[in-house]
DNA sequence: AATCCGGGGTG
DNA sequence: CACCCAGGATT
């Protein structure tokens, strides 16, 4: 049987990690664990979620945590809507002060959680029997049941099979040891066929095709204005190209970066259009640039200098002594222009 | 149902 | 550079 294979590899060969240990078993700290695991591997989210939870213990502590705080000990691990989602669930949660419900449809409510964390957290905790699908365990239905990736009902089918499949007991286990296989033996490049508990049964047996979609990569360009005087620093607080609560330098919009485009008179026009915007007329030096990947866009953001002469009061921006903004919440991005700016 | 969200690590 | 990763919200 199915079920009975999968946890008797599981008993077997499950991974240790903190969220699975007794004291975390609980809905704020496994809550926490899915959000971070969204799109995130789980050796880059354990460190992360050891700060998370040595900062706020319990679910009532972390109802007094204000949202830079909680970017701040995000900061590094991307999808910053995730820790603004947590926040805004949070709010939600202390001001209800109801007891909270711990079933799949109740917890899909919240912000920032959908199908597959609702259905986690309930299975995990409560063990309800509902269809637990992340992107490994789609893979690994899609192998066994030899389905084409490409199909556009593929979400549909997989959808159907795994709900004919999850067990009215146990469930968390069961997800749980889908993920592992997942993870340990039915890998997205090299799956160990040999020691998969469900070979004689998978229809592809290791023999799939990957995929090569020839995904182009989207080029942008901006320009990156670190504006100083003495030791304060000209901040942004209404970027609305960034996520709003991470702090960074002014940033012009992104412009597609085809080729034959100059990126010298980019720079100049760029600079001269924010200059006269904020009634300045002053001259700037160029530092340098960096380039950083995006999830769905590269963009390369050219550095110029401008010193002025006094704190200027800019309409959207605001000073920030530079050692306050080593403790406020930053994105990878910001962090790279810092570097460079020596910041 | 499709698309966006403006990440980061790994080989 | 290509590909992967414990998806959710928006339209």
């Amino acid at each position: 049987m199915w079920q009975k294979k999968i946890l008797g590899w599981y008993y077997i060969n499950k991974r240790t990690l903190p969220w699975r240990l007794k004291k975390n078993q609980n809905f704020y700290r496994i809550w926490i664990s899915e959000v971070m695991l969204q799109q995130t591997q789980v050796s880059v989210v354990i460190p992360y979620y050891k700060k998370f939870i040595t900062k706020w213990p319990t679910l009532e502590l972390f109802y007094k945590a204000e949202l830079e705080e909680i970017l701040k000990i995000w900061q590094g691990m991307g999808y910053y809507k995730r820790a603004q989602n947590l926040f805004k669930a949070k709010e939600l949660l202390k001001n209800r002060q109801e007891k909270i419900v711990i079933s799949s449809n109740d917890l899909k409510k919240l912000p920032g959680v959908g199908d597959y964390i609702s259905c986690a957290i309930s299975a995990i905790l409560k063990d309800e029997p509902c269809a637990v699908i992340d992107g490994n365990i789609k893979r690994v239905l899609i192998r066994v049941f030899g389905l084409k990736n490409n199909d556009k009902l593929i979400k549909k089918q997989v959808k159907e099979i795994s709900k004919k499949l999850t067990p009215l007991s146990e469930n968390g286990n069961y997800c749980q040891s889908l993920m592992d296989l997942a993870n340990l033996v039915c890998k997205a490049k090299k799956p160990n066929c040999q020691i998969c508990p469900v070979f004689y049964v998978c229809q592809t047996k290791g023999k799939f095709e990957s995929k090569k979609t020839i995904k182009k990569i989207c080029k942008k360009i901006s320009v990156a204005f670190y504006t100083y005087n003495k030791d304060s620093i000209l901040i942004d607080k209404t970027n609305n190209n960034l996520l709003q609560s991470l702090y960074c330098f002014p940033l012009s919009d992104f412009r597609e970066n085809k080729e034959n485009f100059i990126e010298e008179d980019f720079l100049n026009k760029t600079v001269n259009d924010w200059m006269s915007k904020n009634n300045l007329q002053i001259p700037y030096q160029y530092i340098g640039e960096i380039v950083h990947k995006f999830s769905h866009f590269q963009l390369k953001v050219l550095i110029v200098n401008i010193r002025l002469k006094n704190k200027f009061k800019f309409k959207n921006y605001k000073w920030l002594k530079k050692i306050e903004l080593s403790e406020k919440p930053v994105s990878s991005l910001m962090l790279k222009i810092m570097k460079k700016v020596e910041c």
